[in-house]
DNA sequence: GTTGACCTTCCCATGGTGGCAGGGTTCAGA
DNA sequence: TCTGAACCCTGCCACCATGGGAAGGTCAAC
């Protein structure tokens, strides 16, 4: 069980010499489907690449590493809107640093409401669940609190 | 200032002599749109009501209280699909409680993933964040982060 | 020259909700 | 009796991010 990467993902991490490559390699470097990385094209989030004479998108090591940037700011649940925004910041080297910290912070600040709201339907479903049979018999706490029985 | 409720709103629910209603009030009643009664008929989630010779939706007080389940199952988080299962058990009275409490048992492994999943991305965004000068200057770790820069 | 892996564009689906258009109904007040 | 407001109907489009698939073109290895 060697786990060697694949010929054309490793040439294009240690190799220089295979630029630019097609889309498929593209999404494999950049963990994103080929699909999205069209789409991110598609919503100008990703300048139109390259083509080859018969059609075929052609990424250099710039692109894929705007492909990059993209993911890790999805993995950390940005909007594709804001990863618009960050993009073009990390683009623009006059940039001021306090544009940035605006759009993390709005989103941090969202993911702590959302995180709130999750933990309150949480302490509501633990308490319904500690105290449902969950047996055979029909009678449940969760269905009574669900149709407003208790009140 | 007297707060008294809009006319229909009262009589509905201290009045049973005005059943049924239409689709407006039963959504005041229920709390949810009359857009999204119409959806959740469309679903099955909720069987086809009465109507009039003109067309219009009539709803017994029953319905309304199946919309006032259903809004408290999404107030709680749980899928359309779930909570067509959660209906189902209710109308059920050979129901057992163990089907209930599996799916909220299921329904709160879930809030719990997703929640530490966004509480990862809290994390990382809050020491991004801390290390960030936030004013004119351009250099920022938080795009240094997600321009994967560091490694 | 065939085969299989790759690429292209275009359309459709998800889930839950909102909006709007274009039309019909009901009811109160003038 | 007419009119206007408020309500109702259906049907379509939009969001967001993603996946699936069809129908067809391209490329490289054997």
């Amino acid at each position: 069980m060697k786990m060697t990467l694949p010929a054309p993902l490793q040439a294009a991490t240690l190799d220089d010499t295979l630029w630019p490559v097609a889309i498929g390699v593209a999404a494999r470097l950049s963990k994103v489907s080929a699909k999205m990385v069209r789409h991110y094209e598609s919503l100008g989030l990703l300048a139109p690449v390259a083509r080859t004479d018969s059609g075929y998108r052609q990424y250099n090591a710039a692109d894929v590493r705007t492909l990059q940037f993209i993911k890790r700011g999805r993995d950390l649940g940005f909007s594709m809107v804001e990863i618009a925004e960050l993009v073009g910041l990390w683009h623009n080297r006059q940039r001021a640093s306090a544009s940035v910290k605006r759009i993390a912070q709005k989103h941090v600040n969202e993911l702590a409401h959302r995180i709130e709201a999750m933990q309150a339907m949480q302490r509501t479903l633990s308490s319904l669940l500690a105290h449902c049979h969950g047996d055979e018999r029909p009678d449940c706490p969760i269905l009574d609190d669900l149709a407003g029985t208790c009140c």
